[in-house]
RNA sequence: GUGGGUGUAGCUCAGCCCGGUUAGAGCACUUGGUUGUGGCCCAAGAGGUCGCCGGUUCAAAUCCGGUCAUCCACCCCA
């Protein structure tokens, strides 16, 4: 067998981990200031919870999740995305009895077996929230200014749009289906091949369309979703957009704007890019006020959006945008000369971790030189250096691997050290 | 599912068009450059089934066919 990842799967390393992990806090920590809560779901689910909760017409759900039969008979699948599986929880657990609105967020790989390019992995990470029992668009607006903000504090704000429609609700979205189709069918011609198709399909893709042509024959559609929404989906809007512009966050409407999965309800918004090539959305979201229904629960409004935290962080590399990260603790190396000394050094660098302190030493018995090459490679800030003749006379030598100031201490000084801060009282 | 590009050292790539001695570079790695001191420099070393299979040829990394992998685009989506 050779050791060969899955095609379309990544293995990710330091310091991309790093970054990752980063983007992910960062945002859950904004998340935790409106309220929400931390949920955390299984990844593999009875595959009816997508295809119910998804629609089973999608293509999500036709023809790019990973389904299987377990050993028990069970239809199982791996999550494409979180939403189904929240309310699934959701439902399950009884969350709308024990508050009148419940918030959640959650985090982790989703799979979905597409064909992988720029941005678009069989494996990536999402973090999502949802927010379930209010109908009101400043629910729809709190949403949005918490996606906003966490955008805005990774210092993306400037290199993004929000993007905002409403699809209203699937009866008016039947008549505008209609229409469209109605006026699309007479220049079916001068439409792409795959947008012939969508037609008969999914009639609202075309508006999605990058083609030349397809443009032209769209541009000149004399309506558009919002002269079929019913006065309340249309007043939802306004108030959100009215909402919205309260907060200054700033926002397009976008009529053409149309999501993949069957389960939004008016509102639907996209933050998205140009700088991603064709994979130009980097979260999105929207109201879904039947799914809770849809999938077993009593009728509950909700809203919610996903981000994609490899695009997010693709769009951070490509903007040059730099996140102040933690850092890592300062490294000290302990450097050894001969058996004696590599024994000590391997229970002081024991003793000192406990301190917590960020402590590296060789396990072999190698070259001074080879070592010091290695403390500075590995960007050490101090090397604490036992010799024959410090291990004899009981102490060590310190050295300040910036300054190459170096000094000798006696080796208990180690033992009554507190922290890393105690290394710079002494060089 | 459809189209295009690319597969040579751990990484980035040169060599391929115009087949021909032991297949190269930079970075990284190891060891040295007088006994125990890093960064710069210098030297040496290690590391490759030239993606795989087949064909053409006296001779293939190089030409041809197939295959697999991977990237990009369409599609779809975060």
């Amino acid at each position: 067998m050779k050791a060969a990842r899955l095609h379309g799967f990544k293995d990710i390393f330091h310091p991309e981990t790093e970054k990752l992990r980063l983007v992910e806090s960062k945002t859950k920590e904004v998340f935790e200031r409106f309220g929400f809560s931390e949920i955390i779901i299984p990844i593999l689910e009875l595959s009816g919870v997508y295809s119910t909760g998804l629609g089973d017409t999608t293509d999500i759900v036709q023809k790019e999740m990973y389904a299987f039969e377990t050993k028990g008979g069970e239809w199982v699948s791996m999550r494409p995305e979180g939403t189904a599986g929240v309310v699934r929880a959701f439902i399950e657990h009884s969350l709308y009895r024990k508050s009148p609105v419940t918030k959640l967020y959650y985090s982790g790989e989703m799979f979905r077996h597409e064909k992988p390019q720029e941005g678009r992995q069989r494996s990536f990470n999402q973090v999502g929230a949802e927010l379930f029992g209010s109908s009101d668009p400043l629910a729809d607006s709190e949403i949005i200014a918490m996606l906003w903000l966490a955008i805005t504090e990774l210092g993306l704000s400037d290199h993004v749009e929000l993007e905002l429609n409403s699809i209203g609700k699937p009866a008016e979205r039947e008549r505008y289906k209609e229409a469209l189709i109605g006026f699309l069918s007479p220049k079916k011609d001068s439409l792409c091949e795959n947008c012939q198709n969508r037609l008969g399909t999914n009639p609202l893709r075309i508006l999605d369309c990058k083609t030349g042509t397809c443009r032209e024959v769209t541009s000149e559609i004399p309506f558009s979703i919002r002269d079929y929404l019913s006065e309340q989906s249309s007043e939802h809007l306004d108030a959100l957009a009215s909402s919205l512009e309260g907060k200054s966050i700033p926002y397009r409407l976008n009529p053409r704007i149309v999501r993949g999965l069957d389960y939004y309800t008016d509102t639907v918004f996209e933050i998205t890019t140009d700088k991603l090539g064709s994979q130009n959305a980097v979260a999105a979201g929207g109201r879904y006020d039947l799914l809770v229904e849809r999938m077993g629960g009593p009728e509950t409004p909700a809203v919610g959006f996903a981000i994609g935290l490899e695009r997010i962080l693709l769009l951070l590399e490509k903007t040059g945008t730099r996140r102040n990260s933690p850092g890592k603790k300062q490294l000290v190396c302990i450097i050894h000369i001969g058996d004696e000394a590599r024994e000590e050094a391997a229970k002081i660098a024991d003793d000192l971790r406990r301190k917590g302190i960020r402590v590296e030493t060789e396990y072999e018995n190698k070259s001074l030189k080879s070592q010091m090459r290695k403390a500075n490679r590995t960007g050490a800030a101090y090397s604490v250096i036992i010799g024959e003749d410090e291990l004899r006379k009981k102490v060590f030598s310190l050295r300040n691997m910036r300054t190459g100031e170096e000094k000798t201490f006696p080796l208990k000084t180690l033992a009554d050290l507190r922290g890393h801060g105690d290394f710079r009282k002494l060089l």
